[in-house]
RNA sequence: UACCCCGUGGUGUAAUCGGCAACACUACUGAUUUUGGUUCAGUCAUUCUAGGUUCGAGUCCUAGCGGGGUAGCCA
């Protein structure tokens, strides 16, 4: 096979939101001491230590570094720190990164994958230098099998899989020697060629690695390399029967590409020396593998094992469900790749295996938001407001100015039709208010954004005493901009002119899960008990006439609300917006604490943590009760990625 | 009860050779505001514990405690 793949320079769509920071700290990669030209106080990281420290001693000659993702399901935010490092330290020391398909398991892998890891990553704002897959290497590979072979160093082993098990002992008592470690280097080179010939069925045998069966570090008790599957491959299609194992193909797919810095997560710290072990013997070029923490957040699950189970029994919509974690439905949701390097980057890279407060990242998007989201008008659940002396001001209707975003003139402005008809938010009205309401009370004075103060002076209620309809005065003094009036007024509420208005769909989006810690489950319970079943809520809405022209992917403030994005099920004249994150909700806070309420209420809905924080000491855990007493046993099976 | 890694505010990350525990977020106060948004100002620490070395310890040493990981022919 073509043993390597070219430059991968066919991506037509690099990301318009690239950060266009990428070259200018390109920093002299042999000068370890001084990168930071700019003065600027920067905190660097262990990984980034490392890395000077290896460049100032002469270790390596340059920054290349690798994504190497599993083609087995979608990338998710956790995969997006990894890539924001990885691409992030090329970037910085003006060095390079690959991205790698780490595909040597067929029967978990598949093209469908690949492709949207790519989109991925492109999406988020990198490019990779080369692209790889490691079946690319699988003749190599097979070659430094039999060199290993010949020289001792591996052996073809006879036993089941667990039989394999019983022999390699537990974490307290040594393992015992496999009978194939005894045989000649010729007789395992024979069966190593018929292994690869196909002559043997799945399972039959295994070619191992022969280091020491008493090692406490259980990666060394002589590991698996090759193993026997019958199972086409996506790429090599029948050519193998026999695939490599993680640790057989990564670090040499690294050497062959001359990667310097292997990063990976934290639970592959002890296969570091079996990545060692294989290097040294095959006398090739030898990478250094730094391991970092993984990324965990609060309300939110973070396996691709449970991420599938959601997906395949529905508890979400799909992949890009945007209540999920995924990359794509991140996107779906309306983040940025922006704020969603922001985060990256504001989260640190260390050791310490810690779960960041989810508030975070729907932080990172709101500022970003904040900066560059048109504002617009939307009214979530509409009750009219008749401006009964609005026949005195001579036409029906007039158009307002409107300033598309008070932080940035450069927005600009629009105009919005206001008339004597209008849609308000029912929470933006009470007949009886405590004294802490702002907004409009019966016998009270609002300004209704970017139009004119009304005053209230009745309502008109159906059999049921429910409200249908707010009577108020206009104020010809006050209109928004030419105020002559000098009154003021303590609140101002958002609208939208019933005669103008267009209705669309809002999804309104909340955590997916109700607690901070969805994995931390009693026995018999799974994560999936603790399911928000308020993490969506869909709602008709109506609109500024100005948001007809949005396309899909234009994200907006509905002003007093929070941030929305035109989501793709978008027909003709059937808008679909999702919620992407709320606004900072001070007056949430305020009532529900006067009410001595800790939960609810606020825009987010369930599912927000109101004042009901649990726990209080300190809880640096990523899984509880997973503790597994040394008992000489194996544990249940359990997993992680 | 084997081996490896990790313990700094509510959360996360810093702290040059051992020299005033800093930054960000949250929370809480207050100011500003035609978004209860934004912005601005302020408040919140026995550096896991106990010893030791030192003029001086988050940092070095010893012991303990706590958390995570590891026994796939997964990655």
């Amino acid at each position: 096979m073509n043993a390597s793949r070219p430059n991968d320079h066919t991506q037509p769509n690099a990301p318009t939101d690239r950060d266009a920071a990428a070259p200018d700290h390109a920093a002299d990669p042999n000068n370890g001491s001084d990168p930071n030209p700019s003065g600027e106080k920067t905190h660097r990281h262990f990984i980034r230590q490392a890395i000077d420290a290896d460049l100032a001693s002469g270790r390596f000659d340059g920054v290349r570094t690798r994504f190497p993702p599993e083609p087995n399901g979608y990338l998710h935010i956790g995969h997006a720190k990894s890539i924001c490092l990885n691409f992030g330290l090329a970037q910085e020391l003006g060095g390079t990164c690959n991205l790698r398909f780490d595909d040597t398991n067929p029967t978990k892998e598949d093209t469908e994958y690949v492709d949207s890891i790519q989109e991925d990553v492109r999406w988020l704002g990198f490019q990779w230098d080369n692209l790889h897959f490691a079946s690319d290497y699988f003749d190599q590979l097979y070659q430094w099998a039999e060199k290993l072979v010949m020289e001792g160093h591996a052996y073809v082993c006879d036993l089941t899989a667990e039989q394999t098990r019983e022999y390699r002992g537990t974490l307290t008592e040594p393992g015992r020697d496999s009978p194939g470690r005894s045989n000649t280097p010729e007789e395992n080179l024979d069966l190593l060629r018929r292994m690869k010939a196909g002559e043997f069925p799945d399972g039959a045998k295994t070619l191992r690695a022969k280091i020491d069966m008493a090692n406490p570090n259980i990666n060394l008790r002589d590991p698996v390399m090759y193993r026997i599957s019958h199972v086409p491959h996506h790429r090599t299609g029948d050519k193998w029967c026999i695939y490599p194992m993680y640790d057989w193909a990564h670090g040499q797919s690294d050497s062959i590409e001359k990667i310097t810095f292997s990063i990976c997560t934290l639970e592959f710290e002890h296969h570091r020396p079996l990545y060692d072990w294989y290097c040294e013997k095959l006398e090739i070029h030898h990478p250094r593998q730094i391991e970092f923490a993984r990324l965990n957040i609060t309300y939110t699950v973070m396996s691709k094992r449970k991420l599938l189970q959601l997906v395949q029994e529905k508890h979400v919509s799909g992949w890009d469900d945007p209540r999920m974690p995924t990359i794509v439905g991140l996107r779906r949701r309306g983040y940025t790749p922006e704020s969603i390097r922001a985060f990256c980057a504001d989260i640190g890279v260390a050791k310490f295996n810690s779960t960041i407060d989810v508030v975070r990242l729907e932080n990172a998007v709101r500022e970003h938001l904040n900066e560059v989201a048109p504002r617009r008008m939307a009214v979530l659940d509409p009750v009219k407001l008749t401006i009964t002396n609005w026949a005195d001001h001579g036409s029906p209707v007039e158009m307002m100015s409107a300033i598309n975003n008070p932080g940035d003139e450069s927005a600009g402005s629009r105009e919005i039709p206001f008339s004597g008809s209008l849609w308000i938010e029912r929470d933006d009205f009470k007949e009886e208010a405590p004294r802490k309401f702002f907004r409009l009370k019966k016998g009270g004075a609002v300004r209704l954004r970017a139009g004119y103060i009304v005053d209230c002076h009745d309502v008109v209620k159906d059999d049921d005493g429910n409200i249908t309809e707010i009577l108020c005065t206009y104020d010809p003094e006050t209109k928004s901009g030419e105020d002559t009036s000098g009154r003021k007024v303590k609140g101002t509420i958002h609208w939208v002119s019933c005669d103008h208005a267009s209705e669309v769909t809002v999804r309104n989006y909340d955590r997916l899960f109700s607690v901070e810690n969805p994995d931390n489950v009693p026995e018999g319970k799974t994560f999936l008990d603790h399911i928000n079943p308020d993490s969506l809520s869909t709602t008709k809405a109506y609109v500024e006439p100005a948001l007809c022209e949005a396309k899909v992917g234009d994200r907006v403030q509905f002003e007093r609300l929070g941030y929305y994005v035109v989501d793709p099920d978008s027909k003709d004249g059937e808008m679909v917006f999702n919620r992407i994150v709320g606004l900072r909700d001070t007056w949430a806070k305020i009532a529900n604490k006067s009410e001595g309420n800790p939960k609810g209420g606020g825009k987010q809905g369930a599912g927000k943590q109101g004042g009901g924080k649990q726990g209080s000491g300190k809880q640096k855990t990523g899984k509880q009760g997973g503790n597994q007493p040394a008992s000489g046993k194996p544990p249940q099976a359990k997993k992680t990625d």
